[in-house]
DNA sequence: TATTCCGATAGTGAC
DNA sequence: GTCACTATCGGAATGAG
């Protein structure tokens, strides 16, 4: 392996998330069902595994492993005597290969991916750029003042919106009315005499429903985690995770700046959002204000997440 | 019984509050037990009783019925069609000779005196004035203007601040160092050959400790109930209903008019003290500030209490 | 400032 | 804006048939 090879965490059990204890070497283990996706890195992904089609069945492994591996999560920021909890995202960076709590992504040289400790939506996954000089800088100074930086983040980015769309569509695929084209096509193609690798099979088939457009990405203006981050994640705000006010603000307000919104031009509005955490919670989706009713919001978008995936 | 006299609640089991449900005709039974204290009305009450010595009984008889005949407790101010609990003190003042709730010490034509249903010290009592035309009035503007009415109360209260005196000292006298004479002596007088009744004894005895000097009483400047009431409490502020810091505020604080300091002259600051609720609190024994911390207040008005009735 | 219930808000400590 | 815990603060309903 070189150190520009993307090593991809791979599931054999594709329902059931990896747990850091089952990587026993410094790399997690390929299997021959891995199919990357076609990019210069040519990185591949466990999705790839996961959204093999599996009728009946409303699988949601990647939310499953949340509170796996618990006793293996262990900042352990060495060199820094006092634990800081702000430093979590430190561990994913330098030990990508231990693939702490099972919740390494892919990587390579440049960049870790990881799903969300703490996913506020369906699909909810942090870009880490490795690089020690870049990652404790501000993320709206970088990304703005950074031209070469930004753009292999948003090449990368690109291609982390595809894999969270196809997540979305293994997801919900099966209970999208205009998704149904797609599904009726894979599910003919699946049953057929000679099914074509997974990799393959998109370009074969009708375009369904575009998750790709309800994927989000963006950074926070104030980051809470020291380690810079990038969010991809989809726009239905569904999860156990998002509990607060600060939590539904800070991914649908302009605390959020998304990544086709760089570079901000120098002195921008955007670096001082004010005093954004008292803002009226607004719904996503069909822009009802719930001012600072969080629960209201909550159930709120319990109903607006069961029409979204029906779409 | 003439309309002048004052009705006595009384006790015949003495460590046990009577409930509503025990008094069957229109008034409270008397008992030969009750030994009135002497003033110009000569009300006899149901304290009397309970002041009877109890060695090695630390019994708290008063705070024991507060959830008691809740099943009588009706507001059913008739005439307002809708229900509202600020109208909860009108009970006592229409029919105190059905004893709501068992909290009706005494009364008479012009006054009701309860126990406080949820009180804020160890002694908490309440002086309902009984006239239609001032009930429902702003008790500081009754008590600044009509001085006949506030030399009744001020004579009224008097009495119930030595009757709130004598609990304290049923109550907490055995532990307390202070009122050791007092105790010694009428331990000895109580063990002699002749006990005279319980109303000629004080007079005959060393004085002890002055609990009335822990006694306050007075208005609060913005009442929750609406019918005028005024306080008699202990100051120690010893109690599982003092649960909130407007509770002791309430009564420590300018927000709390003593009746000493009636009348106002008009326009007084004191009709509006403002912001109230926003004061620190401020430890009523020792003065150490508290600002905001409620329960840590609670666990040092836990320790100054102890410490206060051993005085 | 009646209570009670529920929920929103705020401060803290965290390995 | 990391979470989780505790506590403080804030609004709304409140009984009874």
């Amino acid at each position: 392996m070189t150190p520009k090879d993307t090593v991809i965490r791979a599931d054999d059990a594709p329902d059931e998330a990896i747990t850091a204890g089952e990587i026993k070497g410094d790399v997690a283990p390929q299997t021959p069902a891995n199919h990357g996706l076609a990019t210069t890195q040519k990185p591949r992904n466990a999705f790839a595994e996961l959204m093999k089609p599996k009728p009946k069945m409303n699988t949601q492994s990647l939310n499953e492993n949340t509170n796996k591996g618990k006793t293996s999560s262990r900042p352990s920021s060495s060199g820094s005597k006092s634990f800081d909890a702000r430093d979590g995202l430190g561990i994913y960076i330098k030990y990508p290969e231990r693939n702490p709590e099972g919740r390494v992504i892919e990587y390579d040289d440049d960049f870790v991916v990881i799903q969300d400790k703490y996913p506020k939506a369906s699909v909810h996954l942090l870009l880490l750029p490795r690089d020690p000089k870049l990652t404790l800088e501000h993320p709206l100074v970088t990304l703005s003042n950074n031209p070469d930086f930004l753009a292999k983040i948003k090449s990368r980015i690109e291609r982390l919106k595809l894999l969270a769309a196809r997540e979305l569509r293994r997801k919900y695929g099966l209970s999208s009315a205009s998704d149904a084209p797609y599904q009726l096509a894979l599910e003919e193609m699946m049953s057929g005499p000679d099914p074509p690798p997974s990799d393959e099979r998109d370009s074969l088939l009708p375009p369904g429903r575009d998750w790709s457009r309800e994927i989000i990405s963006g950074v926070h203006t104030h980051p809470s985690m020291n380690h810079l981050h990038i969010h991809v994640l989809s726009r239905d705000m569904h999860s156990p995770w998002l509990k607060k006010k600060n939590h539904y603000l800070s991914f649908n307000t302009t605390f959020l700046v998304g990544l086709d919104e760089f570079p901000l031009e120098e002195g921008s509005p955007r670096f001082h959002p004010g005093d954004w955490t008292s803002w009226d919670m607004v719904c996503w989706r069909c822009r009802e204000n719930f001012r600072n009713k969080f629960k209201a919001l909550q159930e709120h978008l319990d109903e607006e997440f069961e029409a979204w995936r029906k779409e």
